[in-house]
RNA sequence: GCUGCUGUAGCUCAGUCGGUAGAGCGCGUCCUUGGUAAGGACGAGGUCAUGGGUUCAAGUCCCAUCAGCAGCUCCA
C-alpha cells in the first residue's frame, strides 16, 4: 500500500499500483472525469502512471489537476497538439513530425510535408480530430533506450525525431513515447489521460517555421496554430477576444479615420504622418514636452545624419551594422570600398574579384596605385581602412545618444551643473529586417521621446527614482493604469556585453534598488539587457489584455566611458558621469499605434483630432449660427469644424459619431433663438440643450483632467498565472 | 532576410470554363431643408500592383519584381 496525502492535509491509503486517476475515483466520478493530470511537488505528471514511478515519497504530495487548474490547461492543449497532429497525419500520408508545444492560449505543431497545408483544410482537419476526440482513446505512455529509440522513429520513417534524439537529445538514456491510437510520437509527456477529455478546439493559423528556428538549415516547416479551452464557452470567449484585436487593428483604423500612412512610394516602414494622426501625435508632444520643463530636462535638437565614425566609438555601428540603412559616402569610391573591405573582413574575395575592385576604385578616384595586393589580409584592409578615414561617411542616425553626448561635451562640465538632462523627440532609422515591418508598431523611421541624462555616480539611483515617476505619470495620463516592470539583466558567461563587472553589478543594483522601494510589480530577464548596460522595460497592458512594451530606462556606464565624457568634482578632479536613457513612450509611431488599438481609435477628448462638430438642423437657415458657434468654440480652444452639407441631421450624426467625434453640437431654431446648442455625447447620446458657455466649460473640464470615459474591457479573462509550458521534445 | 498566402474603382469586396470590367459605400451635380445613427435621382471613377511569357484571345494560366498579410528569425 502507499500512503498519498491531498493539499487540504487528508491521508489516504491506496494499493500499490495506484493512479492519480484512482484517486480521484475513489473521492468522486466527477472528479476523476474532469481529471486532466497531477501535481506531485510541483511537478506535473500523468494522471495515469502510477504513483509509484513517479515519486519515492512517503506520503505522495499529490494534487490533482483539473478542468479548474491552470496547468492542466497546457496539458490539455499539449495532447490536443498531438490530436492534431494525428489528424494531419491521417490526411496528409507522409507528413513528417518535427515539434508540437503549447504557447499562450493554444498550441502549433511544426510538420514537415511538400504539398502546402491551406486554410480551406483546417475544417477536414479539425473534422478529423472531432473524430479522434469522439473514440476518447487512452494517451499510453512507453520508454525506449536510445538505440531502440531511434530505430523505432526509423522505423516510422520520421527523420526529424530520429536527428533531434541524435542531437537534441544526446543527453538522454532512455526516451519517452505517447501512442494513441495508431498515432505514436516521441514526447515527454504529460498528457490527459484520453482525448474525450479535450471539449473545444479550433485550428487557427498555418505558417511557415524553420527546424530548430533555424534559417540558414534551409529546411523548411509548415507550423499549424490551433487553440483549445475547457469548455466551448471559454473557447467562444477567447475567439471574440481575437476578433475584437482585429477589429481595433491600428493599420486598418489608421486608414479609415486618416491618421497615418504608409505607401511603397515612400517606401516600407517610413510612416507618414496624415493631419489627424499628427493631431494626435502633436498633443502628445505638447503634453510631454511641457512636462519636462518642470522637471528640469533641456530641450534640444540635433541633426538626422551623423558621421560614421561617431557611432564607430559609440560602438552602435559596428553592433547593429545589418539593421542600419548603409552609410552615405560623399566620395564616388565609398560605397564600393565599403563593400571591399566587408568581403576580405569576410574571407570571400577571390583575386581576380580584388583586381577589378582595385581597378574599379581607380576609376571612380580612390588612389589604390600603392594597395598592397600580396600583403596579408590585414594590411589590405587597413589600407583601404586609412583611406576610408580620409573620406566623409555619414550615417542616417540609429540612436541619439551621440549627438546628445556631443553637446554634454562642448563646454566643461562642474558637479555643480549635474544631472544635466538634454531631451529631444529624436528620429532614428533602423534598417528592420521587412518582415519585421507592421504598421506602425515596427517601423524604419521612429521618433523617439528621448532624453539622456548626465549625472554622477551618487545621483543615479534618485534620477532613477525620478524618471520612473514620470514614466508612470505619462502612462496614467493616457488612462494606461495596468502595467508591469521587466528588468533586464545581463547573463553570465555571454560575451556581447561591454562594460567593466563592477559597472554593470552597481548598475543592476541600482535599478534593483529603486524598483523594490517603489513597490512597482518587477520582474527580472537574465540575458535581456542592452550590450551597455542593464534596463526597465514597461510592459502596458491595453484594454484587452494584449501587453505591450513601451516606454524603457536604461543605465549606460559604457559611452561615458567610450566617449571619455567626465566632470570636475568637488576635489577639483575630473570623474567619469553615468547616463541614463529613458523614453516613456519608447517611439511615438509605436506608442500611436498602440494607442489608437486600445482606444479602438476612438481617443479620449484631449486627443482627439476634431473634438465637436457642429451640426446645423438646416444647411441654408442655420448655417450662420452654426458658424457662429464653431468659431466660439475655435476661439475657446477647441478643435472645431461645421457640418453644412445639405443632409439630414441624423446622416450627419450617423457620419460623425463613425468618425468618433467625442461631441457633436446640433443648432436649429431654438438654438439659435437663445444662444444655445444641444449637445450630444459619442458615448452617452443626446444631452439637451444648454447654453454655448456651458458647454464649453463641460469640455475644458473633460480636457483639462484629461478624462479617459470609453474604454471598453474585454470579456476574455484567459487562466490566471497561465504560462506556455516549456516542452522540450 | 526566410516560408506560405494575397494584390481588381478612394474604401470594402464580387468576377464561373481564358472570350470587351461589376456591386455597396464614398465622391460630384441636381432635387429635398430636416430635431439626435443612413431622404431621393442622375453621374464621374479602373493600363485589373509592375514587367515579361504562353495563347487567336489573359483580371483569370506561367515566371520575375514590388508591396501587403501570417508566422519564423531579429530588435540599440
Amino acid at each position: 500500500m502507499i500512503q498519498v496525502q491531498l493539499p487540504d492535509g487528508t491521508l489516504q491509503e491506496h494499493p500499490d499500483e495506484a493512479t492519480a486517476l484512482d484517486v480521484a475515483a475513489g473521492i468522486g466520478e466527477r472528479l476523476a472525469g474532469a481529471t486532466m493530470a497531477a501535481e506531485i511537488d510541483g511537478m506535473v505528471v500523468d494522471a495515469m502512471r502510477p504513483l509509484k514511478q513517479l515519486t519515492d515519497a512517503d506520503p505522495v504530495p499529490l494534487k490533482l489537476l483539473t478542468n479548474r487548474d491552470a496547468e492542466a490547461l497546457g496539458v490539455m492543449r499539449h495532447s490536443c497538439a498531438h490530436v492534431m497532429a494525428r489528424a494531419v497525419m491521417r490526411l496528409f500520408p507522409g507528413v513528417g513530425l518535427a515539434f508540437g508545444p503549447t504557447v499562450a492560449n493554444g498550441y502549433y505543431y511544426d510538420f514537415e510535408l511538400d504539398e502546402p497545408i491551406r486554410e480551406d483544410d483546417f475544417e477536414r482537419i479539425e473534422q478529423e480530430m472531432r473524430a479522434i476526440v469522439k473514440e476518447a482513446e487512452p494517451f499510453e505512455r512507453f520508454h525506449l533506450g536510445r538505440d531502440e529509440a531511434i530505430e523505432f522513429c526509423g522505423e516510422l520513417g520520421q527523420a526529424l525525431k530520429v536527428e533531434h534524439i541524435e542531437t537534441g537529445l544526446s543527453e538522454h538514456p532512455d526516451l519517452s513515447f505517447y501512442r494513441q491510437g495508431e498515432f505514436v510520437d516521441l514526447c515527454r509527456g504529460p498528457h490527459v489521460p484520453d482525448a474525450g477529455r479535450i471539449k473545444a478546439f479550433k485550428v487557427l493559423s498555418v505558417a511557415g517555421s524553420h527546424w530548430k528556428g533555424d534559417a540558414s538549415n534551409g529546411r523548411r516547416l509548415q507550423r499549424l496554430y490551433g487553440t483549445a479551452w475547457f469548455s466551448k464557452k471559454e473557447q467562444a470567449a477567447y475567439l471574440e477576444r481575437i476578433e475584437e484585436a482585429r477589429r481595433r487593428d491600428h493599420r486598418v483604423l489608421g486608414k479609415q479615420h486618416g491618421l497615418f500612412s504608409i505607401t511603397p512610394e515612400v517606401g516600407q516602414g517610413l510612416c507618414l504622418w496624415m493631419p489627424k494622426g499628427a493631431s494626435v501625435r502633436s498633443r502628445l508632444e505638447d503634453f510631454i514636452k511641457a512636462e519636462l520643463l518642470a522637471r528640469g530636462y533641456d530641450p534640444v535638437y540635433s541633426p538626422h545624419v551623423g558621421r560614421v565614425e561617431l557611432y564607430e566609438t559609440s560602438g552602435h555601428f559596428p553592433y547593429y551594422r545589418d539593421s542600419q540603412f548603409a552609410p552615405l559616402f560623399t566620395h564616388d569610391a565609398g560605397q564600393l570600398v565599403d563593400g571591399w573591405i566587408r568581403r576580405l573582413e569576410g574571407g570571400a574575395l577571390g583575386e581576380q574579384d580584388e583586381q577589378a575592385l582595385c581597378a574599379a576604385a581607380a576609376v571612380l578616384g580612390c588612389d589604390t596605385s600603392s594597395y598592397p595586393a600580396n600583403g596579408t589580409r590585414d594590411e589590405r584592409v587597413a589600407f583601404l581602412h586609412h583611406w576610408e578615414r580620409t573620406q566623409e561617411r555619414f550615417l542616417l542616425k540609429p540612436m541619439n545618444c551621440p549627438h546628445h553626448v556631443q553637446i554634454y561635451k562642448s563646454q566643461p562640465r562642474s558637479y555643480r551643473e549635474l544631472p544635466v538632462r538634454l531631451a529631444e523627440f529624436g528620429t532614428v532609422y533602423r534598417y528592420e529586417q521587412s518582415g519585421e515591418l507592421n504598421g506602425m508598431l515596427r517601423v524604419r523611421g521612429l521618433t523617439q521621446d528621448d532624453a539622456h541624462q548626465f549625472c554622477t555616480p551618487d545621483q543615479v539611483e534618485q534620477e532613477f527614482r525620478e524618471t520612473l515617476e514620470l514614466v508612470k505619470f505619462v502612462l496614467a495620463s493616457v488612462g494606461l493604469d495596468d502595467y508591469r516592470v521587466q528588468l533586464s539583466l545581463r547573463e553570465t558567461g555571454s560575451d556581447k556585453y561591454v562594460g567593466s563587472q563592477e559597472n554593470w553589478d552597481l548598475a543592476e543594483r541600482s535599478l534593483r534598488n529603486v524598483l523594490e522601494e517603489t513597490g512597482l510589480d518587477y520582474e527580472e530577464c537574465a540575458g535581456e539587457a542592452a550590450f551597455y548596460g542593464p534596463k526597465a522595460d514597461f510592459m502596458v497592458s491595453d484594454c484587452i489584455g494584449r501587453e505591450w512594451q513601451l516606454g524603457t530606462v536604461q543605465l549606460d556606464y559604457n559611452l561615458p566611458e567610450r566617449f571619455d565624457l567626465d566632470y570636475i568634482g568637488s576635489d577639483n578632479r575630473p570623474h567619469r558621469p553615468v547616463m541614463i536613457h529613458r523614453a516613456p513612450f519608447g517611439s511615438m509611431e509605436r506608442f500611436v499605434g498602440m494607442l489608437i488599438e486600445h482606444f479602438a481609435g476612438a481617443f479620449p477628448l484631449w486627443l482627439a483630432p476634431e473634438q465637436v462638430r457642429v451640426l446645423p438642423i438646416s444647411e441654408d437657415r442655420h448655417a450662420e449660427y452654426a458658424g457662429q458657434v464653431t468659431e466660439r468654440l475655435q476661439a475657446a480652444g477647441f478643435r472645431a469644424t461645421t457640418d453644412l452639407r445639405s443632409a439630414k441631421v441624423q446622416s450627419k450624426i450617423r457620419d460623425a459619431q463613425l468618425e468618433l467625434i467625442p461631441y457633436m453640437a446640433v443648432v436649429g431654431d431654438k438654438e439659435a433663438a437663445e444662444g444655445s446648442v444641444a449637445l450630444r455625447d459619442r458615448i452617452d447620446g443626446d444631452l439637451g440643450m444648454m447654453p454655448v458657455d456651458q458647454a464649453v466649460a463641460r469640455l475644458r473640464e473633460e480636457i483639462d483632467g484629461r478624462q479617459v470615459r470609453q474604454v471598453v474591457k474585454s470579456e476574455f479573462k484567459g487562466f490566471e498565472g497561465e504560462t506556455a509550458a516549456d516542452n522540450e521534445y
